[in-house]
DNA sequence: GTCTATATCACGATAGAC
DNA sequence: GTCTATCGTGATATAGAC
């Protein structure tokens, strides 16, 4: 219906593949999107997609990948910025959900990636495109877990599990993002409206700095 | 390969059906599995599946409505049990945990089954199985979300957004067991193993209590 | 580069014997 | 309740004209 839409009528026909498939993928799936249906929202016939990419899985990893990279280039500049790592970390959070939010198929892709890997082709795993996305997953979250192992060296984070901690912070990050109908049934309002991603970065960020226990000034020490 | 196995030979055949679709619809989703496979992997031919199950589509649904049904099961006694909501929220967690360990498939399926709604035809929405699935999710959403409020109200928990908190427990606690190979990779050890697990409850409960920061009480309210 | 036409295959589902 | 055989469809991918 109203989802997907225009997608730039002036980009190249290699783009505008790449974007119809970002949009379907993103709600379909690997094994849920025909080629067919990609080429007519294209604007283009089934088979020329084929001179553009030589296999569905390679579509389907150059998606990915060009979204790792966009996240990666909203996300370096806040790894790389100064002050302490609870304050890197915040810019960080804060990246990431621009990153999502810019591209809004891209919580949903990067979610179902990460579990439908095992229903691509055996082939698509020897694809460059699949081996740097892979790299460029492994690199991030290397790069976050130097940030956090950073801050509890520092004495500004607890000795929090730094995996864990990563865990934690993709699943209240990237899943809200790409939790779609149903996030949008509790929150009563749509995930990308402004407000709601702006309260979206609040809550995140004070639970990484509060948790949920109130007023811990006062009884910190005494829980437990 | 060692990923799906016995499965147990002396159940029915139905529950042997469930049990197989079960993981195979986890780790591959609803598009990706064939009823061929379901078939030979529960002992019987393609055909026969349509004595047990008239559609691919009920079938799918069975699976989903039975794990939640499983979920609700563990979960419900953390909701009913005594104490501050802060003592319950912890005990639902562990209970929720529990679910997600004892049916190992349940965290993936889940977790596809919120984004995969639109994938199934129309004609699955009409299912009693689908709807009797929302309406449990709905139904223990809304206990999560009154849990959490109460604490507020009593003074337990900070002024948190109760649908923000209840998409972060979600992302914290059913990505984290759905996160598959990505998941282990970081922590090192498979999701399962029961250091890993215990693990996850100590670092997910912590996160709740206190946040990242840490000695809160003698740095509280000179941040931010 | 894009098209039409086609090859090949797997899918969900049905019919009907046993 | 399980089987074999089959129908109709839609999938990826290829061949070759324009």
């Amino acid at each position: 219906m109203s989802v997907s839409l225009a997608i730039q009528e002036s980009s190249s026909s290699r783009d505008r593949i790449l974007d119809v498939a970002e949009w379907l993928f993103a709600r379909r799936g690997f094994n849920g999107v025909g080629l067919r249906e990609v080429a007519d929202q294209a604007g283009l016939g089934k088979s020329s997609l084929f001179h553009h990419f030589q296999t569905k899985s390679e579509l389907y990893c150059q998606v990915i990948l060009r979204t790792l990279e966009r996240i990666r280039a909203h996300v370096q500049p806040a790894l790389d910025s100064d002050g302490t790592a609870a304050g890197r970390l915040d810019r960080v959070v804060d990246a990431l959900i621009d990153a999502l939010v810019g591209d809004p198929p891209s919580a949903r892709l990067l979610l179902r990636s990460m579990f439908e890997d095992e229903m691509l082709p055996e082939s698509a795993h020897e694809l460059p495109e699949h081996k740097a996305a892979e790299c460029e997953t492994e690199s991030m979250l290397s790069d976050f877990g130097m940030l956090i192992r950073e801050g509890i060296d520092s004495g500004v984070f607890r000795r929090v599990s730094v995996p864990h901690t990563i865990q934690s912070l993709i699943g209240a990050i990237v899943f809200h993002f790409a939790s779609g109908e149903l996030g949008e049934k509790l929150i009563h309002s749509e995930l990308l409206a402004p407000e709601a991603v702006a309260a979206r970065r609040r809550e995140v960020k004070d639970l990484l700095r509060h948790g949920m226990v109130a007023e811990d000034s006062a009884t910190a020490g005494e829980k437990k």
